[in-house]
DNA sequence: ATATTAGGTTCGTATTGCGAACTTAATGGG
DNA sequence: CCCATTAAGTTCGCAATACGAACCTAATAT
């Protein structure tokens, strides 16, 4: 009860709303994309993994890390999709234990595919703010990804 | 192959990079998320339940509508909420049809120390901008959700 | 009064997710 | 070099998640 976040917000700590903020944004991220990728048959998992592969080549670990998965839940993820034909694996060059996964072609389609859609539907939410503050918005964000590899 | 986005950007649509952003910020926030609710037995899933929850009283069809899943996942997710005690249904007063669902006093308690752990866990992330980044990140965001319900 | 629609649940089945146990390859002493 | 340990993936068994289909009840329309 009570007036719940607001009157946390203004006193402590500087980055707590914008946690929040951040957190609320990708609920609502989520939801959209959820819908599109239940369009074409798959799971919020499955599009986190395509997402992932569409610019990267990495190793089954790797993969789960990236998504705070169990690497035992990546096989099965990665198998079912394989069977589909969206990605394949590979033997890594480096090391003999380790597999490395990638989008097939017809991947690489369904992720273009999905990425317009995901753009369109994304549309209403960004074009609630003026043009400037999108523009801002895109610089901020991308500078907070690109700083997170290092 | 090729250069991929960046080479698209600059070309057409101004909101694609943004839709681009919002998307990989999300795939990078949920999988922090993922992570604590792992640490306490939860799914993305029951997490994102419980988050729409916090400052909101709906009934099943709009609970499942925010999340972009279907009416008979919600009943097996508030079902299985429900017999841990984290959120209760009630007959809404309006509508003979329509359920409530609302979070219990255990389910407040659990989300305020998940929010704790959220913030902990985001931060690094959040302190990659300098603080007037961060400043205007939070505003516009909080913009941007705001708008949305209008 | 009856037909239709809307809100929820139940059932069956496929997917997702993890702990436990296993196989194979790399690594580290001795 | 040999053996122990660690690391990368897989398989198995089980619980949770997700959805289509079918159902029940309450609201709405005709």
């Amino acid at each position: 009860m009570m007036k719940k976040q607001i009157s946390i917000k203004q006193a402590s700590m500087p980055d707590e709303g914008l946690a929040d903020a951040l957190t609320a944004t990708s609920f609502v991220t989520m939801a959209v994309i959820n819908r599109i990728a239940a369009e074409h048959g798959l799971s919020l998992s499955l599009i986190r993994v395509l997402g992932i592969l569409w610019d990267r080549r990495p190793r089954m670990a790797e993969l789960a890390d990236y998504l705070g998965l169990e690497k035992q839940t990546m096989s099965g993820l990665i198998t079912r999709a394989e069977k589909r034909g969206l990605v394949a694996r590979a033997p890594n060059a480096e090391d003999g234990r380790a597999t490395d996964v990638f989008l097939t072609s017809e991947g690489y389609e369904l992720m273009k595919q999905l990425r317009v859609q995901g753009q369109q539907a994304l549309a209403p939410l960004i074009e609630q703010l003026p043009a400037s503050d999108q523009q801002l918005l895109q610089e901020i964000l991308q500078r907070m990804l690109e700083a997170r590899k290092g």
